[in-house]
DNA sequence: CTGATATATTCTTATACAAGACCTAAAGAA
DNA sequence: TTCTTTAGGTCTTGTATAAGAATATATCAG
């Protein structure tokens, strides 16, 4: 029997709250199996209905995956969901088009004034940066830069070089699981440094996507900037 | 009592699609009051949790509204709401953006190949194009056309000048809700046409959206080009 | 190896009661 | 009288529970 003090508040949100607690703690790591509904019921002394109600909850937020028959397991975000859901760039046909890693730096440094305020560092704390050129079939399509808080990816710079998509990589490693991203587009010319790191002449329109990555409790992980070059590609999203 | 015949479906499942027809059709239109749920169990032979279970996922889906004590009510898809999910234009400090009308055209022709296929029209059928230009504090900032099926908007032309926003327009006057948009972004350069319109030298960067808009039955409604000058807003879109 | 069977899981349906919103009419004050 | 307040009733959705069905998987006999 756990604690289910928090009174005036419905069960059913009671028993959420207490498994997304266990979830976000790393108590049930990304893959595990959930207890059964009716676990679940006789743990928080509920009915098998409402447990359920909670477990459907967490479903909705996407939180937990479940399977008649199987039972309820902590989302795995899969790479194959995570590049179709973060990487947006596609050809002109739709088909997603996955950049490879052509050139990778990874720096220990403080943050500047703006990282620090996203990122929710004391002034001038300790982030990595990840800066990053990209390829399609040879040619030079994107320059990143990445910045992470150092403290949440302990030994990050040891692992270079890093895998083509990161955030698998931020879960499997650090259990950091990324949910959602709110970005901010351009269309802006190409400064020198930019141009040269896509070799491009300076001036040429760029793709530029300013992105801020949360985790599931609503931090701020990852700060990136994004320069695409879109002539042959697009950048592709859903409204709803 | 109505017609519930598909069976091997879940009751529920089949009241939600009964529901979801009338919607669909225009019988219920947005705003008006559904059933409650003790009658909608009576015309369709269920119990009150079934007929529960229906609304709720209808309420999901964003079809409907419910509120305690009150009632079910097919959504109203507000200027605002609409506004600020289709509006994506942002200032610097993350306010919206709402560009003021400062030209507009609207034609009837026939579609192109690229239209007709989109909108799901004949060869050379029927559309309504309108070219806008819009401003914000005086400046040009972005240049837009839409073309949309001209059976589905009898007498659009006539409604010259058109509301800022257009898709509340598309509800009221047209029952057509847009509850979808994808979108194809590109950084490319000012044409001279675009360059003109915008008021800006040829070669400007400009950010180019490419959208289709689908309503509740998953058609496209309507296929959108703008182009927007981003050097003091910028595109703002959430992944999750 | 195959197929029946047992078991554990989620899914469906139903019922009862609680809580919120709203209307109406009675009671009271000006 | 006229207006305001309040209490109650009624209609609505929200919460909690229970029992059986459907689905997946392991077990075991043949």
């Amino acid at each position: 029997m756990s604690s289910l003090s928090e009174q005036a508040l419905p069960l059913y949100q009671r028993v959420h709250d207490a498994v997304m607690a266990r979830i976000v703690s790393g108590d049930l790591t990304p893959g595990a199996m959930l207890p059964s509904e009716f676990d679940l019921a006789a743990q928080y002394s509920v009915s098998q209905g409402t447990a359920r109600k909670a477990l459907n909850k967490l479903e909705q937020s996407g939180l937990v995956d479940r399977h008649q028959g199987k039972g309820t397991f902590v989302a795995t975000t899969t790479p194959e969901t995570s590049l179709f859901h973060f990487f947006r760039l596609r050809h002109q046909d739709e088909s997603q088009a996955i950049p490879q890693p052509f050139s990778e730096t990874i720096r220990r440094r403080a943050a500047n004034a703006k990282e620090a305020q996203v990122l929710g560092l004391e002034a001038r704390g300790a982030v990595f940066e990840i800066a990053r050129v990209r390829c399609i079939k040879k040619t030079k399509v994107c320059y990143e830069t990445s910045v992470l808080n150092a403290d949440l990816f302990p030994g990050l710079k040891e692992r270079s070089p890093l895998p083509n998509a990161l955030y698998p990589l931020y879960q499997r490693s650090y259990g950091v699981t990324i949910v959602r991203a709110d970005e901010q587009l351009r269309a802006i010319e190409a400064t020198s440094s930019i141009a040269n790191m896509l070799a491009v002449s300076e001036g040429t329109p760029v793709l530029e996507v300013e992105r801020r990555a949360f985790d599931i409790v609503g931090r701020v992980v990852e700060l990136r900037f994004s320069f695409y070059l879109t002539s042959q590609l697009h950048y592709s999203v859903s409204l709803r």
